[in-house]
DNA sequence: GCGGTTGATTGATGTAGATCATGGTTGGGC
DNA sequence: GCCCAACCATGATCTACATCAATCAACCGC
């Protein structure tokens, strides 16, 4: 076997003091669920939420919590789990700057339908149910962002749902890469960076798979010049032929 | 092997030319999406919708199609469908009267997501993707409902991508029909019956299984006590074992 | 009532991928 | 610079479930 190329991904360390009052409105300005918005209407915003700092691999909230609080990303990546009785862990989600999670007990969610840990140092923005509540009755176009991110998560789900339904695990791995490389790749030396910390535990879970299928996977697409894998990080050479395995 | 035992179910049939304008209305005034509307506002809502009438096993929409139209259930069921190139089906939802469906494109959705076919003989209430963002906008109370029911679904799709990456199929099925006895089920002879046409196939297509699996497992529960079985019904005689299998 | 079609059952066999086991590699902490 | 814990790779084995195959039962239209 050829060796392997060695590297070390590190990535932008979120202190969470960054979240400056200045930074905050930058970020705000730039939430899918806030455009719109005028600089005012911002500073409204802004003025009811509370950044949270959290170091990498920390919980941000747990499954079955009281819902009380709705998340907005301002630097750093996010994982939204869920788990069984038995440990196993299901990766429901990746969510990144911009992105929203949590739950409102206005929308009948009383409790909080998974768990959240942060990937990366990362910083939030936490807005309490009732305020945001607030905010989208006096912004019609808040509840509207708001409406259209949920229903793209739900389509999402589906998608992942109906590849969980009998294809294999070839077609849902080269679908969950490309997913992330569109959410969070980035140009790198001719490839795609997925610009996260991303272990093959990390992707078995995404994909309902065992490790060392993942790793297995992985190495025969490294073989064949596929992808690019690290410790902890993956990078996509070819899309096209990722494509295809993905079509069946 | 004892005798199965054998009935017949029917199922009501509705027909297309029943959603007379009182009928209409009355619907309307049932359907969570419009709760908290007046009578007037309602009248305002139906002037707006027209009925469609469907035979059972039809096709109200393909996934692929620009997405037109919302649908309310009026009477019968749905099904919403994805898929994949060889004819493998997923059965991503089953909607019953007052459940909406379709896609709008004011939330970024051009096309249908999935597909939608009758399972019985059907009416639905179809609202143009314009004059639903108009009621959205002019009634605060439905765009606030609307997000309701979606977040709701993710949460159902959620649990259902968490089952299916790796619990056994066992589990998968007992909550399947558990769900299922709490949306369409009916108490009929100490037992619960789920009121709707539903054959091993819908459920191998909901669960990701082959529809000789789910067979064999409802086999076994027959024989066991838990459920009663017959050509495209089922019920649950034991709630409890159900949802111990479930839970593991 | 009768025949054909669709749906359901049950058995035999095959396989994707889980699980178990072991050793190699990497990088962070001191 | 060394150590250790986390991460990764790869082989051997095992199993849940798909697939293939053959009846059998129920319903529909005539």
């Amino acid at each position: 076997m050829e060796p392997r190329r060695k590297m070390s991904v590190t990535f932008p360390v979120a202190n969470p003091h960054v979240c400056t009052p200045a930074v905050r409105l930058s970020v705000l300005g730039q939430v899918p669920l806030f455009t719109g918005l005028s600089a005012d209407e911002l500073a409204q915003v802004d003025r009811r939420c509370r950044a949270h700092g959290f170091a990498a691999g920390e919980a941000i909230y747990h499954i079955g919590d009281a819902a009380s609080r709705l998340y907005v990303v301002a630097t750093g990546t996010v994982k939204a789990t869920r788990f069984n009785v038995d440990g196993r862990e299901t990766l429901l989600d990746v969510l990144g700057p911009g992105d929203f999670l949590g739950a409102l007990p206005a929308l009948g969610q009383v409790q909080y339908t998974d768990s959240a840990w942060t990937l990366t140092p990362a910083c939030l923005l936490g807005l309490d149910a009732g305020e945001f509540t607030t905010i989208m009755e006096e912004f019609p176009a808040v509840a509207m962002a708001t409406l259209k991110g949920v229903s793209r998560r739900l389509t999402e789900s589906q998608e992942a749902v109906h590849l969980l339904s009998g294809a294999p695990l070839e077609q849902r791995l080269a679908a969950t890469l490309l997913l992330l490389a569109a959410k969070v790749g980035e140009p790198w030396d001719g490839a795609t960076l997925l610009q996260m910390p991303l272990s093959r535990d990390n992707l078995a879970a995404m994909t309902g798979a065992a490790t060392e299928s993942v790793s297995r996977l992985l190495s025969s697409w490294r073989r064949r010049g596929l992808v690019e894998t690290g410790r902890r990080w993956v990078a996509i050479r070819d899309h096209a032929a990722l494509a295809d395995l993905r079509d069946g």
